[in-house]
DNA sequence: TCCATAAGAAACGCAAACGTCCACTAGAGT
DNA sequence: ACTCTAGTGGACGTTTGCGTTTCTTATGGA
């Protein structure tokens, strides 16, 4: 399980991972579950919940009815309904999303399509229903200091590091160039695939991967685009104060 | 005002519109208001509201308070909280957010610097409370279709077209290749920005938007970019199913 | 089999918010 | 000044969900 998985581009139903809990299916014949089985369902339930009412509409009554469990077993374990949500998504983090951190290539593989590969299977997770879980937090993560680390932390960082990963590797074969290794390349990639789902309510195809990919970022990162290059020597013009500052300023 | 603001690149705090309602400041030394002025303040309140708890925590009675006006005068207008908070935040669409709709630039200005105006000043608004707002509206508008037609409609589709029309004078002007009027661009822009305020919880600044703008989009859509030109000749690969779908099928 | 305890169902008291109603008053218009 | 009515503050009955408690029972381990 720790080691990495190291692959051309390996199907892609592999690691699409339909539990919505971090462990097994419930035993047959039991009435009751327990334990850890226990808590696995209402994790489950909760994820869920989550992706079907929103964060806001989630109760804990819904959650254990939905777990088929009483309230007083999830008030055992979760002393509030924000961290027996937090815990839920990070079940998934640390789960089905965390495994694309461990995406190794062999040589066969160029930057462009590890890159997208990466894309698409990050996509792939968040067109179902875990997404769906994970956007009804994200106005919350705007509020709550303890919902957007978790957000930053858990959900983007691990993210971002495959993407430089990715990048360094391009860089060693001579398919990126060194400047390219730059945070603002990861917000090019994820705000598209965000945007979309978010604003457009689609989710990406392949092909809008590929779109994206060839047409905006892979020809800004490669070397020897040589305008590319120019830009980042261009002087900051006087009037480059923060733009919020600004518009704060006038409130 | 109905006239359309055509301008090099004004002063960017004249379309900075610090009130949240849509009309006229409260009258001084009446205890009551009464007719339009209660609405806007009602309104306002909404807003305000709505960026500072979200709209899951934002009741009626928050909001008659933060109005200093009953409930009975809101239910006489409105006669449930969603359809108080979809004309609040209405009033915004159609208030400083819809006046960046009207910008038109003289011949001075290049399509880049008219691209980057109107990313500086859509990214002002969206910097403050009334972007708040807004942003708390996401998560609701993934689930309900009222919301989401709000979303796309009045407050993605005119931003769409304001960026397409600006797409077209490069056209004209030899500054963008025909083929750039595509909505990806759109997408790809306006994702960067949402992706930073989302996840990365900060403003972008008016140099992030000009790296985001000169390092992919500019290279991407101006004429004679051999290599962009071939990417969208490329032949489609056999695996171009929609990612999604084989997601849900193994769900 | 026995025992300890976690789990489930139901009930409970409480708080908050909803939506409505009522009596009084401020404000606009004549 | 008078009249009409929109607006205000408070009260009201209801609903919902919270968090807790109690009693019974299913389950796992010895």
């Amino acid at each position: 399980m720790p080691s990495a998985m190291t692959s051309a581009l390996p199907n892609i139903a592999e690691t699409s991972d339909n539990g919505a809990g971090c462990g097994a299916p419930p035993e047959i014949g039991r009435q009751r579950k327990r334990g850890a089985e226990l808590e696995d369902a209402i994790r489950g339930a909760c994820v869920a919940e989550l992706a079907e009412l929103g964060y806001g509409n989630l109760t804990i009554e819904s959650v254990a009815s939905r777990a088929q469990t009483g309230k007083a077993s999830i008030y055992r374990r979760w002393p509030t309904k924000q961290q027996l949500v937090m815990d839920s998504v990070g079940c998934l983090m640390s789960g089905p999303l965390m495994r694309l951190t461990d995406l190794e290539y062999d040589d066969t593989v160029t930057t462009r399509d590890a890159i997208l590969d990466l894309m698409v299977r990050v996509g792939a997770v968040m067109a179902g229903a875990q997404g769906d879980a994970m956007r009804s937090l994200m106005g919350e993560s705007l509020r709550d200091e303890d919902f957007s680390g978790c957000f930053e932390g858990d959900f983007y960082d691990p993210r971002k590091q495959s993407l430089i990963r990715l990048l360094e590797r391009g860089v060693a074969r001579g398919e990126v160039r060194p400047e390219a290794i730059d945070e603002v390349v990861v917000e090019m990639i994820a705000g598209a695939m965000i945007h979309r789902i978010l604003i457009r309510r689609q989710n990406p195809t392949k092909r809008d991967f590929e779109q994206m990919l060839d047409v905006f970022i892979m020809p800004a990162i490669q070397p020897g685009a040589a305008e590319n290059a120019a830009v980042a020597d261009k002087p900051a013009v006087a009037d480059t104060a923060c733009v919020a500052e600004k518009a704060e300023t006038h409130s």
